[in-house]
RNA sequence: GCUGUUAUAGCUCAGUGGUAGAGCACUUCCUUGGUAAGGAAGAGGUCACGAGUUCAAAUCUCGUUAACAGCUCCA
């Protein structure tokens, strides 16, 4: 007897051993129809595995996340089938499951375009009505390598020999005439694939290697059923409508110039106004919380940077005035960062032990010299603005000071409404591949890691880990923002260096007399401000909370005849701080509200006759609609509260 | 930087080798109107830029610049 715990805690017998597939038909055929991959002892397992032994036995479906990647793996299998079949030269790269469907790389003579998308969604169809059932072997690494190569799959080949000396076989699964090296798990047949789409073709590079071969990758995802698949395509679709490189143009929160040059965009008087508001509530919210404005050079010359180590590192990120290779002659760069003019403030003077913490903010602004594609509307630019400060301390006020800088990122990212849609990720180096890119020793590494690691589980952050994703100077907790597309980049960093500060020689005199050399804390705040407009556009949709729009309330007089109380109502608005104006045109009110409502201001007035007798308001906002007549001082009061409370 | 797509009026777009178009926006005039477009007239383009092919190029070819998606990168 085998004995086998549910998922709800029963237990289920079965006399012999036999595969997962046979023990779900048992548990009911539904299920069996819905299965994707099983979970053995909490392993997720293909459900072709023999079952030999007690264990705990779970079956995934696509509801699941391990399903999903089963169904979509099988799915991409379904797809380089169909690519076979259409351009037998093609060569097999990789096809995995990935967050919302799949993709497959083919190294192909000419890169696929979206007319023979077309044509594979046709030969997949074929495939999967053809019901082909997926079979899994094994062979021992020689004979696999022997099979691939006499198949001409030079990459398979590759990823082959890599597992040479794991000492395992070597797991394919084939269907039909196609045969893929894979380790699965699979679905038992292709029929189940019903809905698909083919959603884009790019390029993309064997092995995220940007010196490798450029292959052309097809990107797709899949359904059990139409409906869902088209669910999905139109929530795309739907998350599209809020790219803020769309709407933030159209709205006239930016643009760009072909002569100003790539990622340099141009803030135009809402989206300066919005900054600018942004930017006065974090300075003084960083005030409150005692760090010291300071306003630093935007370059210097060669010799700091040589100082900071950013002259090796990232010398082609840098914008350079003059011949870097001249030493003769003066050289400036931009600077790419805040951190060693900032450093000059603590070093002004001898520093002792009462100096610290010592926290310096600075709304400053950058430039780095990106590569050409990787621009993309305000989320990645070349000149930006960020809310930066160093935080230089003893290392006893580390973890307090690290534990204040978190407080205070999520207080704003949840005060602009970002925070609930935030990840943390504990940005690590990679100590078996340093690349040259980092400094300092692996005891520091590991020192500065293991305090960062400890001051994060003592505050129950969730986060994940991200190998090879620190800076040069030491590990970061960044927090992560997706714009509508899925993308990911980091809004809030919050860094611990213990390399900088003696290369800079700062030091301070402790309680001992003893000169000590100080931690310094990375951070900023609100992150960089272009960015942050951008996903705030993205979150809202264009429709900003009351008190980050650059126009709050606009008045619509009916006739001529309420301009007089329009200046009033304007002016108690202005003198409480209100952004508004009044819309005087000789237009219909239907027209002025459609024009008020398309450019997403949040709050109108439609002021005629009757609200001019009565002392009131008709009141209209953008997310609601009309709201009806109220007294001028109850709206007023409204307006003003919402403001004030920076309500969303 | 790489792969692919794209660039025509302020915006959205039509125009596939032979006289540059539409809707909206804009300007002027008329309209004093009540919760998403009142009416009329007018103005606006070296078809991104530079070469080439051709009797003739917005249209075909090449290059440059910029925009979009993906890859790579991101102090």
């Amino acid at each position: 007897m085998i004995k086998l715990t549910l998922k709800d805690g029963s237990i289920r017998e079965i006399e012999n051993a036999m595969s997962a597939a046979e023990v779900v038909k048992g548990i009911g055929m539904g299920l069996y129809k819905s299965a994707c991959c099983v979970k053995i002892d909490g392993n997720v397992c293909d459900l072709r595995t023999t079952i030999d032994k007690d264990c705990t036995f779970e079956v995934m479906t696509f509801d699941s996340e391990e399903g999903k990647k089963t169904f979509w793996h099988t799915a991409s299998h379904i797809l380089a089938q169909a690519v076979k079949r259409l351009y037998p030269d093609t060569k097999l790269a990789i096809g995995p499951a990935i967050d919302n469907g799949f993709y497959y790389d083919f190294d192909t003579e000419k890169a696929f375009t979206a007319d023979d998308l077309t044509a594979i969604e046709a030969e997949m169809k074929k495939i999967v009505k053809e019901g082909i059932d997926l079979e899994q072997f094994s062979l021992p690494v020689d004979e696999a390598i022997a099979m691939l190569e006499k198949m001409g799959e030079p990459y398979k080949v590759e990823l082959c020999k890599e597992h040479a000396d794991k000492g395992e076989a070597i797991s394919f699964y084939k269907q039909g005439e196609f045969t893929d090296l894979c380790a699965g798990p699979h679905l038992i047949n292709v029929a189940v694939v019903k809905a698909f789409k083919l959603t884009a073709c790019t390029g993309a590079y064997w092995r995220g290697d940007a010196k490798g071969k450029q292959l052309s990758r097809i990107y797709g995802t899949a359904f059990p059923k139409a409906s869902e698949l088209e669910a999905h395509l139109a929530a795309v679709e739907e998350a599209r409508k809020r790219d803020h490189n769309k709407i933030g143009r159209e709205l006239e929160y930016f643009t760009t110039v072909d002569c100003i040059g790539q990622g340099l965009p141009i803030l135009l008087p809402k989206g300066a106004r919005t900054i600018q508001l942004l930017q006065r509530w974090i300075e003084d919210e960083e005030q409150k919380r005692g760090y010291l404005l300071t306003k630093t050079p935007l370059m210097a010359k060669r010799d700091l940077y040589k100082i900071s180590g950013h002259w090796d590192h990232y010398r082609d990120g840098m914008f350079i005035l003059g011949d870097p290779d001249d030493e003769e002659k003066e050289c400036f760069a931009l600077r790419p960062m805040t951190c060693p003019f900032q450093y000059q403030v603590f070093l002004n003077r001898a520093r002792s032990y009462r100096d610290l913490p010592m926290r310096l903010g600075e709304t400053s602004t950058l430039f780095r010299n990106e590569d050409s594609g990787e621009m993309h509307g305000l989320i990645r630019v070349r000149q930006f603005t960020i809310s930066e400060g160093h935080l230089i301390l003893r290392p006893e006020q580390l973890e307090e000071e690290f534990k204040g800088c978190l407080e205070l990122a999520k207080y704003v990212l949840d005060t602009v409404g970002m925070l609930e849609n935030c990840t943390f990720r504990f940005s690590q180096w990679d100590p078996e591949n340093p690349k040259n890119k980092y400094e300092g020793t692996r005891e520091q590494w590991e020192e500065a890691q293991a305090v960062m690691g400890k001051i994060l589980d003592n505050l129950g952050v969730e986060y994940t880990i991200g190998i090879d994703e620190a800076a040069f100077y030491g590990p970061k907790l960044d927090i992560q923002y997706k714009n509508v597309f899925g993308k990911e980049d980091t809004i809030v960093t919050i860094q611990i260096d213990m390399l900088l500060a003696a290369k800079f020689g700062m030091e301070y005199t402790d309680v001992d007399g003893k000169k000590r050399m100080p931690y310094i804390i990375h951070r900023t705040s609100l992150g960089c401000y272009e960015r942050t407009l951008a996903y705030l556009i993205e979150r809202f949709a264009g429709a900003l909370p009351l008190w980050m729009s650059p126009e709050q309330v606009r008045i619509l007089p009916v006739t001529d005849r309420a301009a007089e109380y329009s200046a009033k109502v304007l002016e108690k608005l202005e003198r409480r701080g209100i952004r508004a104006t009044i819309d005087s045109r000789k237009e219909g009110v239907g027209y002025k509200i459609r024009q008020a409502q398309l450019e997403k201001i949040p709050y109108f007035f439609i002021v005629g006759d009757k609200e001019v007798e009565a002392e009131t308001l008709s009141l209209r906002s953008h997310k609601e609609g009309d709201l009806g007549v109220m007294a001028m001082e109850d709206v007023l009061n409204k307006i003003f509260e919402e403001n004030e409370t920076k309500a969303r």
